[in-house]
DNA sequence: CCAAAAGTGTTGACTGTACACCCATGT
DNA sequence: ACATGGGTGTACAGTCAACACTTTTGG
């Protein structure tokens, strides 16, 4: 394709979010970068697209190479042009974010030893380029989107006691909710059901453990 | 900067979705495209980037240029990169979409001859690209957004009658709304006050014409 | 029997929604 | 006087938020 060559040729690349719950916290994975520019410091997993790729097809191949899933909730979630944000010059991001069960993730420890990590999104580190207000962003994405849809599936195993959907939900949205109301809103909403089984291993009263009836994204009145 | 060339050097353009409301409608601008590819077709105003511009310095300049306007309301929307949607080849698009009064936009016919015009979000022609796309993708925004900010000052112009307003919201949202509930909600939620003189020149009863207190973006509560 | 988390309903406040008539003006 | 849109309040239903005790298990 020819073009003059008054228009700006910026570098585009793909940055993902890719976030889970861990031990009732809300995490983003985190890995150091291997070259430069900003050599050694954390960052978000990201790259450049390549020849054949879209945007999403790049997210969901870093997806795969550095978290292991497939198949994950993926959403773009904004395009950062800011003009110094990369010292190289003119990089556009386009970036998404990704939900995850922890327990469908396999972090690799790749030949680049990029030691991916997950991050409580609450205290994280200084991150290279924009990185952290990236993470600022998408944590403010999905905090409205758990409003007005059912995506916290996306972030669950396949069966799960509603005390551990609590407290995703109060991972994200960083409060603290009362449980009678949350588990009466939950059923009626009719999105949930319960397996037959219950939890066991604690040293305490085991919980009726519940699925979702379908992982399909759905648009909800309301939420909570 | 150097880049080896197995990575893939996409063009990117903005286009902008310039929203406004006339008699009623909620409208959209739309001008005939100057050269190929789609020369002749109707499409949005938009194009490269140019040396020295971010996205949005870009979309700023195509408001000003089609538009004359400046100062409006303006958020970036999406990043479109079908493959295809450019026969030229890897073309991202970075979108945005803007709100204006009517009686501020000044449409300008330019030295190309690109014939803008406003054309009614509900009845569009088809357009070049995957531009029907962009402006539906954008009248879904647009829609959630009214419901829960006070976006809708920025389609207004500096003083309106309540009537005016509920005409906006339902040409939005597209269903007819209670006159009572909304003139209700409205005057509780405090955005707006009356500016003391009415509307003249009908041959019925003068209206109450107001302003918006303030003309800063906020979030509600909620909406209707 | 004790510790720890699971589980369960009611009430009052608030918010949303449905609904019909009189008023002020220009012609 | 009439046609046109302007303007106003109430009542019911649904939703949200606050709140405390009993149950089951493992140790």
């Amino acid at each position: 394709m020819t073009k003059p060559t008054r228009f700006l040729d910026p570098t585009v690349t793909v940055d993902v979010v890719i976030f889970t719950v861990e031990d009732g916290a809300l995490k983003a994975l985190i890995i150091k970068r291997a070259r430069e520019p900003f050599q050694g410091s954390p960052a978000l997993p990201g790259g450049f697209i390549r020849r054949g790729e879209t945007s999403v097809t790049a997210a969901e191949r870093i997806l795969a190479d550095k978290a292991g899933v497939k198949d994950v909730y993926l959403e773009q979630l904004y395009t950062f042009d800011e003009p110094h944000r990369d010292p190289r010059g003119p990089v556009f991001s386009v970036t998404y974010f990704a939900l995850a069960p922890r327990d469908e993730i396999r972090i690799a420890e790749t030949a680049e030893t990029q030691k991916p990590r997950f991050s409580p999104v609450s205290a994280l580190p200084k991150l290279a380029f924009d990185h952290n207000n990236i993470i600022g962003y998408a944590v403010e994405r999905l905090r409205s989107k758990l409003e007005y849809t059912n995506a916290a599936y996306s972030l669950l195993p396949k069966s799960f006691t509603l005390t551990e959907l609590q407290k995703i939900y109060e991972a994200i949205v960083n409060r603290d909710l009362d449980k009678r109301n949350f588990r009466k809103k939950f059923k009626e909403l009719g999105l949930i059901e319960p397996t037959g089984s219950k939890s066991k291993g604690g040293r305490r009263r085991p919980a009726e453990l519940y699925r979702f009836k379908s992982r399909k994204p759905r648009m909800l009145k309301k939420f909570f």
